[in-house]
RNA sequence: GCACCGUUCGUCUAGCGGUUAGGACACCGCCCUUUCACGGCGGCAGCACGGGUUCGAUUCCCGUACGGUGUACCA
C-alpha cells in the first residue's frame, strides 16, 4: 500500500513555526516513500476561523518548499478537502454510531456541563462527562429523547466510551503506548452547531483520504485513545500514528507566541531563507547522521525516517539559526536574492544599479552580513556616497604617518590604469616598501576614506568592485572633508 | 488533582551493553590579517537520582525527582 500522509492545519491565523515542521515532516515521509502528501484544511470550528488563514497556509509551505499533491487548491481525488464543505458526510457518520450503539444524544447546556465539572473537581475526581446522571438518550429515555429531537431541541452527539477497557497502539516514535478507558471522556462528536469535533471529522476523513500515516504533534497523543476508539466504532483498522515532540521555547514550555517570534512569516521577513528555516527546523527533533548541520531539500526527503526522530521536546536556539542562515547567505547563489537586495535600495530610493553590479557586492559581503536585507545598509557606500564618516575611527587611524603618504597614495589609485585588486595591491606594496611603510599605516585611513566606516571588505576588493572613478569619487569628498575640518 | 509523554554539555544532538561519551551552536583563548568578518587551532562543559538485570550499564527493567502536554460543543 503506498503511503498516504496530510498535514491538517486549521486556519485560525498565522502558520507557526512548528506547524511548519510537522508540514515539513509530513512531506519528508511522504517523498521518501514515494507517497502522496495531503493539505486538508480543518476549519470546523466556525468561531476561530480567520479571513485568509488558508491562503497564508498555502502561501507559506509554497515558500518554504513544502508541496502537495492533494490540496484545497489542487483538488484530488478524496476532495473536497476542507471540512466545511462535507459537513454531510460526518452528519452520516455520526448517525452510524448512533446506530450501532457507539454514540448517543446529549442535551446538556454549557452551564450544566460547567456545573458538573466543578463539582467533579470539588470533590476532587477527574472532570469527566457523567452519562449516568446528565441530560442524554440513557438518562431520558428514547422516548424523551425522540420527542425533544422532534420538537427541535438543542443536541449534541457524544462518543459512548467503554467503561473500563484497555486502548493501546503503538507509536512509530513514542513505542508501545497504552491509557485506560476509564480515563477517556465521553467526547463530543456533533455540536449542537451541527459541525463536527476534530475528532470525528478527523478521524471520518483520515479513513476516507485514505491516510495511512498519522504524523502530528505531541499534543495529540492525549486524544487518540478517542481516536482509536472511533476507528473501531466504525470497524475500522486504524492508522499508523506517530506522535512529534514539541517545539519548545527556552523556558522548556510548549513554544507560544507570547515569547518572541513563532510565527513563519516573522522570521521570513527578518530575511531568513526558506532553505535556512526549513534545514534548521528539521533538525530540531530529528537527525539523520550528527556529523552535519546543512541539508537541502532532496538530502532530507532521501535520509528521513520517523525513526530517527527524538521523543524529547526541542528548544528553539535563535542563535544557532542565525548561524545556519549566516551559512547560506554564504553558500546560495546571489542570482536567488539579488531582488531582495534590490528591494531595500528601492527603500532608500536607489535604483539605478545593474543585477550584474549588485551580485558583485554580495559576494564581497556576504560573509560579513546574516541577511540579504543587511547589504544595502552594511554596504550603503557602494552604493552612493558615504554622507559623512565615523569620527572616532578617523581619530584612530589619521596618524601623522598617515597624513602624509595618503596623498602619494592616492596619486597611485589616480595613475592607476589597471583598477583590479592584484593590480592596486602589487602597486600600493611596491611604494610601501620604498617608503618603509606598512599596509598597517595606510589602509585603514584608505578605508575612512572610500568607506567613512571602519568595518568592510578588503580594500583592494573594494575599490575593484567599485571601480576607479566611484573610488576616487569617494576618497576625494572624505578628503576634503578631513583636512578641510582639520 | 488525574492521565499520558519525556530526561546525554547552557542549547540542538550522536550513541542503540564494553567509547578517553563524538559533532554543531553559544561562550572563552590563540593563530591568520589592512579593519570587521571568514577561516584554522585549542578550551570550557553532559549521561537527573536510586535500585535492580549483567562479568560489565549512558544504553535494558522498576521506582523517585524534575519537566512537558492533555484534561472544551478549540484544533
Amino acid at each position: 500500500m503506498s503511503v498516504r500522509v496530510r498535514f491538517a492545519p486549521s486556519p485560525t491565523g498565522f502558520v507557526h513555526i512548528g506547524s511548519l515542521r510537522t508540514a515539513l515532516y509530513n512531506y519528508l515521509f511522504a517523498k521518501h516513500h514515494g507517497g502522496t502528501n495531503i493539505l486538508r484544511i480543518e476549519d470546523t470550528d466556525r468561531t476561530r476561523f480567520v479571513e485568509g488563514a488558508e491562503e497564508e497556509i498555502i502561501s507559506t509551505c509554497r515558500w518554504a518548499g513544502i508541496e502537495f499533491d492533494e490540496s484545497t487548491e489542487k483538488g484530488g481525488k478524496c476532495g473536497p478537502y476542507r471540512q466545511s464543505e462535507r459537513t454531510e458526510i460526518y452528519r452520516q457518520h455520526a448517525t452510524i454510531l448512533l446506530e450501532n450503539g457507539n454514540a448517543y444524544y446529549a442535551f446538556d447546556t454549557s452551564e450544566e456541563l460547567d456545573k458538573m465539572r466543578e463539582r467533579q473537581q470539588a470533590a476532587g475526581i477527574a472532570p469527566k462527562y457523567d452519562r449516568s446522571i446528565m441530560r442524554n438518550q440513557y438518562t431520558l429515555g428514547d422516548e424523551e429523547t425522540k420527542r425533544m429531537l422532534d420538537e427541535g431541541a438543542e443536541f449534541c452527539i457524544r462518543l459512548k466510551v467503554p467503561l473500563s477497557s484497555e486502548i493501546a497502539f503503538n507509536d512509530m516514535i513514542r513505542g508501545h503506548v497504552s491509557f485506560s478507558s476509564r480515563d477517556v471522556d465521553d467526547q463530543i462528536l456533533m455540536k449542537s452547531d451541527g459541525f463536527p469535533t476534530y475528532h470525528l471529522a478527523n478521524v471520518v476523513d483520515d479513513r476516507l483520504m485514505e491516510i495511512t500515516h498519522v504524523i502530528r504533534g505531541e499534543e495529540w497523543l492525549p486524544s487518540t485513545p478517542k481516536h482509536i476508539l472511533l476507528y473501531s466504532a466504525f470497524g475500522w483498522d486504524a492508522p499508523q500514528f506517530a506522535h512529534l515532540p514539541l517545539l519548545l521555547n527556552e523556558d522548556r514550555s510548549k513554544m507560544s507566541k507570547r515569547k518572541g517570534d513563532v510565527f513563519v512569516y516573522q522570521f521570513r521577513e527578518k530575511g531568513f531563507f526558506p532553505e535556512t528555516l526549513v534545514n534548521f527546523v528539521a533538525l530540531l527533533g530529528w537527525n539523520p547522521t550528527a556529523d552535519r548541520e546543512m541539508f537541502t531539500m532532496q538530502e532530507m526527503i532521501d535520509s528521513f525516517t520517523l525513526e530517527k526522530v527524538n521523543k524529547a521536546g526541542a528548544v528553539f536556539d535563535y542563535k544557532k539559526l542565525e548561524w545556519m542562515q549566516s551559512e547560506y547567505m554564504k553558500k546560495t547563489d546571489p542570482d536567488k536574492f539579488v531582488y531582495m537586495v534590490r528591494n531595500s535600495l528601492n527603500e532608500k530610493g536607489i535604483s539605478e544599479v545593474s543585477d550584474d553590479y549588485i551580485k558583485k557586492v554580495i559576494i564581497l559581503l556576504r560573509e560579513r552580513v546574516q541577511f540579504p536585507t543587511q547589504i544595502a545598509s552594511f554596504g550603503d557606500y557602494m552604493f552612493e556616497l558615504p554622507k559623512g564618516y565615523d569620527e572616532e575611527f578617523k581619530n584612530k587611524v589619521w596618524t601623522e604617518k598617515a597624513a602624509s603618504a595618503i596623498p602619494m597614495v592616492i596619486e597611485i589609485l589616480r595613475n592607476a590604469d589597471e583598477f583590479t585588486q592584484p593590480a592596486l595591491h602589487a602597486k600600493v606594496q611596491e611604494f610601501l616598501t620604498e617608503n618603509k611603510l606598512g599596509f598597517k599605516d595606510i589602509m585603514n585611513p584608505l578605508r575612512l576614506l572610500i568607506t567613512g566606516k571602519s568595518v568592510g571588505a578588503g580594500m583592494f576588493e573594494t575599490m575593484e568592485v567599485l571601480g576607479k572613478d566611484a573610488t576616487l569619487q569617494r576618497i576625494d569628498t572624505i578628503f576634503q572633508s578631513i583636512t578641510g575640518a582639520k
